[in-house]
DNA sequence: TCGTTTTTCTAGAACGATTTAGAAGAACGA
DNA sequence: TCGTTCTTCTAAATCGTTCTAGAAAAACGA
């Protein structure tokens, strides 16, 4: 068993270990001839360079930002939302050398304390639509790890980068209300529904803070409407599709469907094809986010700036020049040809 | 300074280290009664759980397994075939309680060796549509790191999950040559042309293995044919399209553009569409890996399993009941509307 | 020539946990 | 009652670095 570390090398050289690790990370701490000897040792013997773990552990940087993603890490990957983020995120990570550590968030043995949150050697984390008191919040917290969110949390001293998810919202229910729109069905992600059958929700059963506040948003806007909250499960063009097939088959149809996500809204998108109802005409249907998908399908949409997000959520994280704690990035209406006059009957 | 650690909250408690340790390890170990106890006081004490780096370091699992992804990791996530991989990936990690940590690829400073590569704490690694001889493949071999990649590599003792790149390029050849055409561009992925420019290559210069197997694969289907390699930069639809216009404003056009990823022949799509071209028709256009946003612009391409690649390769990683260490994927030609007879003239 | 600064290198103590081997006491069967 | 087996807990070594303080040698200024 070889074993190759540091003092090996230190050995083979004729020197003390702290001049081999110097060689590595303060090349200016020792004459060229010597650090160019080490090396070369180094690779004779098949050193791969100072261990990871160790270093990290004796320095205390970890040269990794930790990602929390919403449910499942695969579900994140299926919305180009999400995406997006992390693009804008990984950016930032490429300029400042540090890698993405993409953790699952997985809520079983919590209390025993194996989670991925709790392992995982990080110097900071980036929060993407975490529902508010999920624990691994709680975690983060207490190892004392830096964190920025992409919602306002509650606390004054959380960073955050986020958008007026009220004011959002509220241009999007104007715009409906104006159209004329008074039965409105919203699609939420909710994990309730994950299982197999659509479900009906109170706004208190929402969860996700910032569902909640768009809801709230949409209710300012349109005092006048009722507004239903309908779950097909989670984020997933499937889940749309089985929201919206559970209100189109129901009794009472609304005049207009919004989904809290263009990825929803897609779904429910499909579920109006395949009953032949054009979107805009015989039922007005609107999204969030403004993927790229979504403009191809003509859908009103509220847009946010989804790589920006990221980018800042990063340059927060590593840049120390950085001094901005709290982020309002813009919003904008899309409108499309998806929403139109409600139908009168 | 607090700084508390797993021997403050065993002195609070008044046990060893080693039982407190036990506590969150090996729950089997200790009476529940002095397990709660020490649990109990840790929360009290604000003790997060033991460190991540020190338990990475003395046990010697990190709990993570690096990805390793061609050039910028922000243009990996602007290519939906890239994230399909990433969540068969990310959906296996979480089956195994394992994040997932994406580290830049910045070619910088490698011989001083602070790349991510070389800082990065990891159990195991997906090597991501990588050239053959980068060096991070050196460093990921030297540090002993076992890595399943998604090409075919030339030793035969390294592990991969990959598809059967010259069949599948000539499934295709023999398509486009059925077709009648004999004057073809492959838009390549390549730094060269990353500045500017868009830049014609010899089958040499290509760099990219798999690229360059599918260009044989054309080769050998398409022996009559004059094939050109060109590329507008880095695999983006806007080196697609730069690509493209270089082709299609030159005095000899091909009849068919062949690009090596969808995401080009979405580039070339576009400027198609610019100069009034219909696919098919005037120009035949295919792509390859057959992403969503393919069929819905009607591109006839090369369909790979991505998502399966991407848990196969999760399964060789982590799951110890795997024996497999070399996995051939099926592929599958898929002729939509952007193909057709190539023009007389 | 002699003090002073700079360069180059080293000793030894952390960093914060896990592991191995084994001690002390309780429980057990006969 | 005595030996044996569990259960429960501990001491000490170890993982592979980096850091702090300082020593030895070289270079410098006057």
């Amino acid at each position: 068993m070889p074993g190759v570390t540091l003092k090996t090398v230190a050995k083979a050289v004729g020197v003390s270990p702290s001049t081999v690790s110097n060689a590595y990370n303060k090349p200016d701490q020792l004459s060229t001839a010597l650090r160019e000897r080490i090396l070369a040792t180094a690779r004779e013997l098949g050193y791969a360079g100072p261990d990871a773990s160790a270093r990290a552990l004796r320095s205390g940087k970890a040269g990794a930002v930790g990602v929390l993603f919403t449910d499942k890490l695969a579900y994140a990957f299926s919305d180009p939302y999400a995406v997006g983020f992390l693009a804008g995120l990984a950016e930032v990570a490429e300029e400042f050398a540090t890698s993405l550590l993409l953790m699952p968030l997985s809520s079983t043995d919590i209390a025993g304390g194996s989670t991925a949150v709790q392992q995982a050697a990080i110097d900071a984390a980036a929060i993407f639509c975490v529902p508010g008191g999920h624990p691994a919040l709680d975690i983060l917290a207490n190892r004392g790890i830096p964190a920025v969110s992409t919602d306002r949390g509650d606390h004054p001293d959380l960073s955050w980068v986020a958008i007026d998810e009220v004011e959002a919202a509220a241009q999007l229910g104007e715009h409906l209300a104006r159209l004329g729109h008074r039965e409105v069905v919203v699609l939420v992600d909710n994990a309730q529904a994950a299982g197999g059958r659509p479900v009906e929700l109170t706004l208190d059963e929402v969860g996700y803070t910032d569902c909640e506040l768009r809801i709230r948003g949409l209710q300012k806007a349109m005092p006048d409407a009722r507004l239903r909250i309908v779950s097909g499960g989670h984020n997933a063009i499937a889940s749309g599709l089985r929201g919206a097939e559970f209100v189109l088959d129901s009794q009472n149809r609304p005049t207009a469907i919004v989904g809290l996500s263009d990825i929803l809204a897609l779904g429910a998108l499909e579920a109006m094809k395949v009953r032949g109802l054009t979107p805009g005409r015989d039922l007005s249907l609107a999204g969030f986010d403004d993927i790229p998908a979504a403009s191809a399908a003509g859908l009103t949409t509220v847009r946010q700036p989804i790589k920006d997000k990221g980018r800042a959520v990063g340059r927060i994280l590593l840049d120390p020049a950085s001094t901005e704690r709290q982020l309002l990035m813009p919003t904008q209406l899309i409108v499309r040809s998806s929403s139109g006059p409600a139908p009168k009957h």
